[in-house]
DNA sequence: CCTACCGATCGGTAGG
DNA sequence: CCTACCGATCGGTAGG
């Protein structure tokens, strides 16, 4: 019983952050009302701020959780013993599986930063600054090593970010195809390209 | 005279859209208020309406601006006696130019287009619909014809279309490469892949 | 959790 | 082109 009702004063703002990222996406930061998430969860605007601080925070939680996530990962694939090509590859496999699986969530974090409160939003640009670094210092390595043609690194790594985003479109139309299926289509083109040489 | 004042008085307009593109590009369509950008213009917000209905016009005049230029240019494309493969390359490097040099709108077009109002959301939808459709024909002609490999063409599209799309944080950072190196090392990428085989 | 309400800001109009 | 102003809506607080 202690459990339950820990768990459930626990999850209601889960309930709110998460019914925050749906909305956020659909309609903007800027667009998103109060009173209209206070709707979709079946409370008065006012009841929120027993439970959140401020619309702010709604955004901050959003894209950090986010930005944790994808840190985190690269971390890991930084330190596991494969080629810079698999790392690469096991990026953009990550990248489109968060697409998918918290689709509302990272396309805030990708889309609404901008309407992050300062200190918070020098902090976002700072780590996500270092990500695009470190995944630039991959591809240089990889070219290094001769695995890698002799690309431009910085725009080899926006090209890979931006391409993986291309999911939210994806997302929100066919389904005629698996996520194993679109997350090969997309490794294949971006890694070894689209024409028969 | 006459002829000065002509262009004046139909520049004027023009003043405002370019404005309203680069202040929707930098805050959103919703946080941008028509205050603010009357102060970049030097009047008082109610004078703007002596030039503008709206501020959904400013909107769906960016909007459509952009729409129309790719749709024309795509046109233009299907009808060259290239390869298809060609054609996409073409395609590429179009959209690639059209961020440099039109930034504000092409980004506007790309991220605010969801606050249009009906029918014109309907409207933009459809064009952009039929503008990937053809896109995605060009792939199947190319993968039937031996010149692509036997990729999803829907998720090629989707990788192309957004790859292209990572121009926008190429011009806010960094400039220390030319837009036709960049446009070479992106229609590489995608078209020939980044491994050595 | 609610009702009642606040100051700020919005897009846009009236009238000159 | 301006000043003056309107009704609507916003995020959030007070108080219970």
């Amino acid at each position: 019983m202690g459990n339950i009702k820990a768990i459930a004063n626990g999850s209601k703002k889960d309930v709110i952050l998460k019914k925050a990222a749906a909305l956020f996406r659909l309609k903007g930061f800027k667009a998103s009302s109060m009173r209209e998430l206070a709707l979709t969860i079946g409370v008065e605007a006012p009841s929120l701020y027993n439970h959140i601080v401020s619309k702010s925070e709604l955004l901050q939680h959003i894209c950090f959780s986010v930005a944790n996530e994808f840190t985190l990962q690269l971390q890991e694939v930084e330190l596991s013993k494969v080629s810079n090509t698999k790392k690469l590859e096991q990026l953009i496999r990550f990248h489109i599986k968060m697409m998918v699986h918290s689709f509302d969530e990272v396309y805030v974090a990708n889309n609404e930063w901008k309407y992050l409160d300062e200190p918070y939003l020098s902090d976002f640009l700072k780590q996500r600054r270092v990500y695009e670094n470190k995944m630039v210092q991959l591809v240089k390595e990889g070219i290094l090593k001769k695995e890698l043609k002799n690309v431009h690194p910085y725009v080899s790594v926006l090209t890979i970010l931006s391409a993986v985003r291309g999911v939210e479109f994806w997302q929100r139309q066919k389904k005629d195809i698996s996520v194993e299926e679109l997350e090969n289509n997309m490794v294949n083109q971006l890694l070894t390209g689209l024409t028969n040489i």
